[in-house]
DNA sequence: GTTGTTATATGACGATAATCATATAACATG
DNA sequence: CATGTTATATGATTATCGTCATATAACAAC
């Protein structure tokens, strides 16, 4: 080999990164490979050594978000103690911070509405990729049976990714943070879900 | 007038109709002017006459699919003894056949992420539209203080637009079917939240 | 039927998309 | 420095996009 061996390597991990944070901001579809090669200091021509396809790129892309946030869970989890670790995950997801700065943040608010749309192996990968996330949130959660745990854990996901789309969605403005609010109550507040429904039992009750 | 006076009025329903059904599916940037326009069985050359730009009508299927949630939230509420009626919408909401069918499903895990990154007064329009699928689950919740009321019908669609989401995301499959569970045992469930976190507060455990 | 008006269709415009072929430039080795 | 290889750039191709100008067709009134 002429070129030292991971030259290669690195421009097209540059081109992943940066396309990770273009894609976030701007959706699945919403950067062209021009733009996208240009995120990282480059022109349109070498794409098509890098990558099979366009598409290729942006799996690779919601890979690399979706591991960042993996990465970040961890760390934010192990500067805490075990008994604060869940509501500490909760509230940085559930910021205005997070809110306000899509291209480093979840990947899930940003593009899974794009990844419904896109192919199975796409949707798998995405699935692996959530399963960790849910792992992680199932370690810090306090107790509970295992089947339980997997439960709430997914749940205050699907919960955060809502709160944070909506949120992004209304604009800014008082309901905005109200949605991040009520997020936050849901998932880890007691005022409600405490009280009893005197209903019969509907789906809402399973076992 | 020589053409009878609702006939520009009928065709421009139609074309808003059935681009809300293609949009939900496709997502707002799936689907070109003139796949829009063959939708209601017309080609692209009057799409001028009757819109201002291709944002235009997107933004009018947006709100039609809002009014269309709203419609039947109402409906089904009604049919339901009132005990019965919050338990009802999320079911309805949550359920296999909705993630399944985004044509005819709320506009918001489709396009929500989408309007997110579109024009201040297109996120003005979605907010209003959400404020009234609020109203309507307070309306429908078990009592509470008309404060808590709120948060929680907030917190319970955010809940519901992020298990459909990512239910939707994550392909066919147990995962997808797990989170449709998570999401109604988040929402009206009660195995957890119920058990008391023993740590010192977090911004979780706020007022 | 003719006429004046409105609704829709045909076709074109310039811009931009993804992709690919080929040329240039950067590099490690001899 | 020369050489062979790899990485990147230039440029073209084909397709499709939103938009608009203009032509045709549908209609109600005369």
């Amino acid at each position: 080999m002429r070129y030292v061996g991971d030259h290669r390597r690195q421009t097209h991990s540059r081109i992943v990164e940066n396309a990770s944070y273009g894609l976030r901001q701007n959706g699945a579809e919403g950067l062209s490979v021009v733009e996208l090669m240009k995120l990282a200091g480059l022109t349109h021509g070498g794409f098509y050594n890098h990558f099979e396809s366009r598409a290729a790129l942006v799996g690779e892309a919601i890979a690399f978000a979706m591991d960042q946030m993996v990465e970040r869970w961890k760390k934010l989890a192990n500067r805490k103690a075990s008994g604060d670790r869940f509501e500490t995950l909760i509230a940085d997801y559930l910021s205005s911070r997070h809110r306000d700065n899509p291209r480093h943040g979840c990947a899930l608010p940003a593009l899974a509405a794009d990844v419904a749309r896109s192919s199975p192996s796409e949707q798998r990968a995405l699935a692996s990729k959530l399963e960790k996330m849910i792992d992680i949130l199932v370690e810090v959660l306090p107790a509970d049976g295992p089947q339980q745990a997997r439960q709430i854990a997914a749940g205050a996901i699907a919960t955060m990714v809502g709160s944070i789309v909506l949120s992004r969605a209304v604009g800014a403005g008082k309901l905005s943070d109200d949605i991040l609010d009520a997020g936050r109550m849901t998932v880890c507040g007691r005022p409600h879900n405490r009280q009893r429904r005197t209903a019969k039992a509907t789906s809402c009750d399973k076992p």
